[in-house]
DNA sequence: CGACGTCGTCGATGTTTATCGAACAGCTCT
DNA sequence: AGAGCTGTTCGATAAACATCGACGACGTCG
């Protein structure tokens, strides 16, 4: 019996190890990234923000979750593509992929800004 | 301690016990229900078909599962709002909610089925 | 009436997810 | 060096979810 394989099988295509590439988004999984209260109010104050640390970003947002709960959502939404992680000294900085999400799924993140603030 | 509550309350406010009202959308819960694979093509199949009885939708999207699995998505879907039910002798016909979601989140339905089928 | 077709519900099972605290690693600043 | 900040990972736990088969309710067709 083999070992299991120790690469996550979401990263071996990808380029940098992390983000997906433009081309494997999956709506589905865009979606379901989205539809939870927590990373929706994220990827909205994000939006506004234009770029920010994690800590300031889960500050802004409003959620009172733990900081490693916040740590698992970021992750959730970096993996279906929809935010960038660019670490800049102990800092994580994210921004929104406003233009590959909008190149992929034209309209898609424009209709979800939009919505009323989470409600 | 009083007994726990026996009403839904997806459905408490509702008219019409069922279907939440349009005022009732929440956006985190329609994007959670269309971030399965299988409820998401089964609503791009149905905006093809227009209107469908389950076995003929669950045939047209070309899903596997099982009836009571698909039972299950369907409902899902309904108390997300992304569906209508009307139920017709023994057939249960199913509508997308087109005007209702266009109105409450504008441009989102139009993104989604415009996307790459599912892919 | 009786067979069949269409569906929802129930109970069980296994998987995935959200959540936390603890521990850790890297930077920064004094 | 040492304290403090930023953020991840791990292990545990509890809740939510997808899935199935069995059953029952109801309509329809012969």
């Amino acid at each position: 019996m083999p070992e299991a394989p120790i690469y996550d099988p979401c990263v071996t295509v990808t380029t940098d190890g992390m983000h997906p590439d433009v081309s494997e988004l999956r709506l589905a999984k865009v979606l379901a990234a989205l539809g939870d209260e927590g990373r929706l109010t994220t990827v909205q104050a994000l939006a506004r923000l234009g770029e920010s640390d994690c800590t300031r970003l889960q500050a802004d947002a409003g959620l009172t979750m733990s900081r490693s709960t916040f740590s698992h959502h970021q992750k959730v939404l970096r993996e279906a593509g929809i935010l960038r992680a660019r670490v800049q000294g102990s800092r994580r900085f994210l921004t929104l992929r406003r233009d590959d999400l909008n190149a992929r799924f034209p309209g898609l993140l424009d209709a979800i800004l939009a919505s009323p603030a989470s409600r």
